[in-house]
DNA sequence: GCCTCCCACCGAACTTCGTTCGGAAACGAG
DNA sequence: CTCGTTTCCGAACGAAGTTCGGTGGGAGGC
């Protein structure tokens, strides 16, 4: 992980369609050279993925929201199988196990208002390890596209 | 948006690298309809962009927290102000303007507790629009890479 | 200091792909 | 049915991905 994989893993991070030779002449180095640095971050598993970011409208998500949920018990077996339920839903774009006052912290994306209701009310309640929830509607958001390695602690 | 677009979508959420021959391939057209398919979808806003997804850990960042903040005023200058300087710290990976009981909700990636709690301490507190701020470390989390689109309302 | 080993890098050759374009096919409106 | 429009296809060509033998420079041993 040296200076040249840090600015090879800044730029697909920006772009990652870019042709090969595109990001070998950015970095001064050869096409060959520049391939085989990117099969190694893919190998070491630095690279996880490409992937197409898509407009959330386009895929008729007008609405977005957390919902921070308690549960219990909060034992390994009920957690995971909560996770597993919510990674499930169409609706969820991510979940968070977190520390402090909740438990949970879960990001949908849905139609509209009235379907955010019918998610919490008709898939969530019926859970019977939650234990209360309570939701925040998504107004702005902003997203840091490219992660810089941060210094040595 | 029809069939062939929301499965162009799907693919390129999955594997934003793979070669236009070989989404022509799965989706069964020719390789020149398929670009011509790719192209519309960026040139419509569809599609935003193509980013690596990167391990945090290669980034240096093994910790994760949520921080909900609260400011005051709740005017549009101050929330503007307070996005663009959220933003440009390396440790936000995202911020996001909600309603209910907190008004930001920033997702930060930094390398251990002493550096989540040097952030909050001499970054975050410094801005005298917050009034309060709660943060909870992140055990686990789940990412939907894959968002399809909803059935209409 | 010198020799050797090893690793990263390069450039050429070959394969595969992206891209363009003319024409065919499908579709809708009148 | 006919016309016009849109979408799709396939061939052709330039560009890119990929492989591989060779080269240089740095580390370690003698």
């Amino acid at each position: 992980m040296d200076e040249l994989d840090s600015a090879l893993v800044q730029l697909l991070q920006r772009d990652a369609r870019q042709t090969n030779r595109e990001l070998a002449r950015q970095l001064g180095i050869a096409p060959s050279t520049c391939l085989e640095r990117v099969r190694s971050l893919e190998r070491r598993g630095v690279i996880r993925g490409y992937h197409a970011e898509i407009d959330t409208a386009a895929l008729n998500r007008g609405v977005q929201a957390f919902v921070a949920v308690q549960i219990r018990p909060l034992s390994r077996t009920v957690i995971d199988s909560f996770t597993e339920f919510v990674a499930g839903l169409p609706q969820v774009v991510s979940a968070f196990v977190v520390a402090g006052g909740d438990d949970f912290l879960i990001h949908v994306a849905v139609q509209d208002l009235d379907h955010l209701h019918a998610f919490l009310v008709d898939r969530l309640s019926r859970r019977r390890e939650i234990i209360s929830y309570r939701s925040s509607v998504i107004y702005q958001q902003a997203h840091n596209t490219v992660l810089a390695a941060l210094d040595e602690p």
